[in-house]
RNA sequence: GGGUGAUUAGCUCAGAUGGUAGAGCAACUGACUCUUAAUCAGUGGGCCCGGGGUUCGAGUCCCCGAUCACCCA
C-alpha cells in the first residue's frame, strides 16, 4: 500500500523496463496483427502429429500468465480473451540478443508471438516462437497463479484483476451478456419493440422506492434517476405502440445487499389488449426459452438446490399459498391476529394499516423463502397494488402475479390499470400510507392525463435481469453478475 | 440501522497459553535446450487495517474507528 512497499515489489518490473526502453524497443505498441486468436489456431492444429510442425506461421498475441526458464530454452502461457497456448522459446531460434530481451519479460505483460506450431512430447499443442514482441509492459504483479484471487473486496473493487485470473467470472460475464441478448432476441421475434424511456425523470413513479435526486443547472431543476420505467411505457401504449419494452437500469436509493445494488437492470415490457394470463404465459416462456437456448437444459441448480424450469409453472393465489405454506387462514383472521402473529416475528406494522397490506406482509414473513421451485404467486391485495386492475372474479385482490424462483421474487406483472380516476385515487391513497419517503409526494398530472385520452386494456411484465442472471450462472451475490458493483470508496488510493 | 466474523509479505494462508513474525507461490541471483504447480541451490521482502489503552513486553488482551463478508431489520 504505502510507496516504500511498492516500490520493493515493482522495482525489478520497472528495471526490466529500463533495460528495454535502452534497447530501443518501444513497451508499449499500436497494433499487432494477428493470424487468428489462440482458439481458431488450437482448433485448425489440434490433429497435428506429435514431433512434426505445421506450414503455417501463425502470429498470435495475449498476456504471458506463466514462464518456466530452462537455461537455453523457456516455456511458458500466453493467454487472449478466449484460452491459453503454450509457447517455446529457444536461444537458437531467436538469437542470443533477443533471448536476453525474452528473459526480461514479466509475468502479465502482453506480448505478440510469431511461430510455427508443433505437439509437444507431452502432447500440448505449441507455438515454436520465431519473433516476439512486446505490446504492453505490466508494471503490477498479478495475484498468485494456482490460488488464484479470493479476497471479495479485491474482487468487486478490481475487478480487471479478477477476470484476468479467475475464468469462470469471465464466463459467467460472458453467459450475461447471451443471457440479455436472448431476451432481445425472443421479444423481437414475436413482435415487440424495444424502446427506451428517459432515466431522468421529474417525478420517480411506478414503483415504490427511494430514488437518487439530481439536478439539472441550465433549467434549475431537480430530477430523480428512475426507480422504474412503468409510467413512462404505459405512456406509449396510449400513443398506439401495442408491443414495447425496455431493457434498462433503474436506480434505487436503497440499502445494498446480496439482492440489491443501488443500480440494476429491467426489463419490463406491456403488451396491448392482453390481460395478466398472457404475460405470465410469456413470462414463463421467456425464463424457459432462455434455459432452453443458453444452457440447454430445463433443470438448472442453483447454490445446491435443484430447480426445475420445466413448464407449466404452478400458479397459486397468495391467500391459498399463505394458507397452504403457514397454515394462516387470511381469510378467517382478523386484522389483530395477524398483526400479533407479525409483531412475533419483529415485523413494524404501520398506524392504520389495511387487511390487504397485512395479507402481503404475512406472504412475505412466512411464504416467500418456501417458494424454491418455480410458482406464480397470483391475486395480490389491492392495497399493494396501487398500478394493477382489481380481480374480476376475486373483490379486493389485483389481476396480478409475481414469478418466484428460490424463495426470491423475480418478476412482477398484471392486468395495466388504465382507468383515469382510479387511478389518481390510488396515487394519492399511497401517498397517505407512505411513511418511509419511498413514493413520490406529488402525483404524476401527466401521466393521469395520459390515461384520461385513454389507454388500451393492457398487460404488463417487470423482471429483475440481475437476479434472474444470478440463478443461471448460480451466482449466490448480485455482485457476481454486475461487472462493477457499486461498494463505499477506500481512504487512500 | 443492528449483530457476528474477517483484515498478517504482491497473492493464498499459518501464527495454543502475551516474549519485536512463518510457509507455498510470486520476486531476485545462479545451474539447466520438450517443460507445464518444472526442478535444484541461494537471497531479499512485513508500521501484523488505523488510533488509543492494559502490560516490563501486544499480531495475540481491552476500547474506538475503517473496509469487506455473512445474518437480521
Amino acid at each position: 500500500m504505502n510507496e516504500k512497499n511498492e516500490s520493493e515489489i515493482i522495482k525489478s518490473r520497472e528495471e526490466n523496463l529500463k533495460f528495454i526502453l535502452e534497447k530501443g524497443i518501444m513497451p508499449y505498441k499500436y497494433s499487432f496483427q494477428r493470424t487468428g486468436t489462440i482458439n481458431e489456431i488450437l482448433e485448425k492444429n489440434k490433429d497435428i502429429k506429435e514431433g512434426a510442425e505445421s506450414e503455417d506461421v501463425e502470429m498470435l498475441a495475449g498476456r504471458l500468465i506463466s514462464l518456466r526458464l530452462h537455461g537455453k530454452t523457456i516455456f511458458g502461457h500466453i493467454k487472449d480473451s478466449g484460452n491459453k497456448i503454450q509457447i517455446y522459446v529457444r536461444k537458437d531460434d531467436i538469437g542470443e540478443e533477443q533471448y536476453e530481451i525474452f528473459k526480461k519479460l514479466d509475468i502479465g505483460d502482453i506480448i505478440g508471438v510469431e511461430g510455427k506450431i508443433f505437439k509437444t512430447r507431452t502432447g500440448e499443442i505449441t507455438v515454436k516462437v520465431s519473433k516476439f514482441e512486446l505490446l504492453t509492459k505490466s508494471l503490477l504483479p498479478l495475484p498468485e497463479k494456482w490460488h488464484g484471487l479470493k479476497d471479495k473486496e479485491i474482487r468487486y473493487r478490481k475487478r480487471y484483476l479478477d477476470l484476468i485470473v479467475n475464468d469462470n467470472v469471465k464466463k459467467n460475464f460472458e453467459l450475461r451478456t447471451k443471457i440479455i441478448k436472448e431476451i432481445r432476441n425472443f421479444l423481437d421475434m414475436q413482435g415487440f419493440l424495444e424502446v427506451e424511456t428517459p432515466m431522468m425523470q421529474l417525478i420517480p413513479g411506478g414503483a415504490k422506492a427511494k430514488p437518487f435526486l439530481t439536478h439539472h443547472n441550465a433549467l434549475d431543476l431537480d430530477l430523480y434517476l428512475r426507480i422504474a420505467p412503468e409510467l413512462y411505457l404505459k405512456r406509449l401504449l396510449v400513443g398506439g405502440f401495442e408491443k414495447v419494452y425496455e431493457i434498462n437500469r433503474n436506480f434505487r436509493n436503497e440499502g445494498i445487499s446480496i439482492k440489491h445494488n443501488p443500480e440494476f437492470t429491467m426489463l419490463e415490457l406491456y403488451v396491448a389488449y392482453a390481460d395478466y394470463k398472457v404475460v405470465m404465459q410469456i413470462a414463463e416462456d421467456l425464463v424457459v426459452n432462455i434455459a432452453d437456448k443458453v444452457l440447454g437444459t430445463r433443470i438448472i441448480e442453483y447454490q445446491g438446490e435443484k430447480i426445475d424450469l420445466t413448464p407449466p409453472w404452478k400458479k397459486l393465489k397468495m391467500t391459498d399459498a399463505i394458507k397452504e405454506y403457514s397454515g394462516i387462514d387470511t381469510e378467517k383472521e382478523s386484522e389483530q391476529e395477524l398483526i400479533n402473529r407479525l409483531k412475533q416475528r419483529e415485523v413494524e406494522i404501520r398506524q392504520g394499516i389495511t387487511k390487504g397490506e397485512l395479507i402481503a406482509l404475512t406472504f412475505e414473513e412466512f411464504v416467500e423463502e418456501k417458494l424454491i421451485q418455480p410458482v406464480f404467486i397470483t391475486d395480490f391485495p389491492v392495497e399493494v397494488s396501487p398500478l394493477a386492475k382489481e380481480s374480476r372474479k376475486n373483490p379486493g385482490f389485483a389481476e396480478r402475479f409475481e414469478p418466484y424462483i428460490f424463495g426470491r421474487e423475480i418478476g412482477n406483472g398484471f392486468s395495466e390499470l388504465n382507468d383515469p380516476k382510479e387511478q389518481e385515487k390510488r396515487f394519492k391513497e399511497q401517498i397517505e400510507q407512505d411513511t418511509g419517503g419511498e413514493v413520490a409526494r406529488v402525483i404524476d398530472k401527466d401521466f393521469i392525463e395520459a390515461l384520461k385520452v385513454g389507454m388500451p386494456p393492457a398487460g404488463g411484465l417487470g423482471i429483475g435481469v440481475d437476479r434472474l442472471i444470478m440463478f443461471f450462472t448460480d451466482a449466490p451475490s448480485i455482485r457476481d453478475v454486475i461487472l462493477f458493483p457499486l461498494l463505499r470508496p477506500q481512504g487512500s488510493e
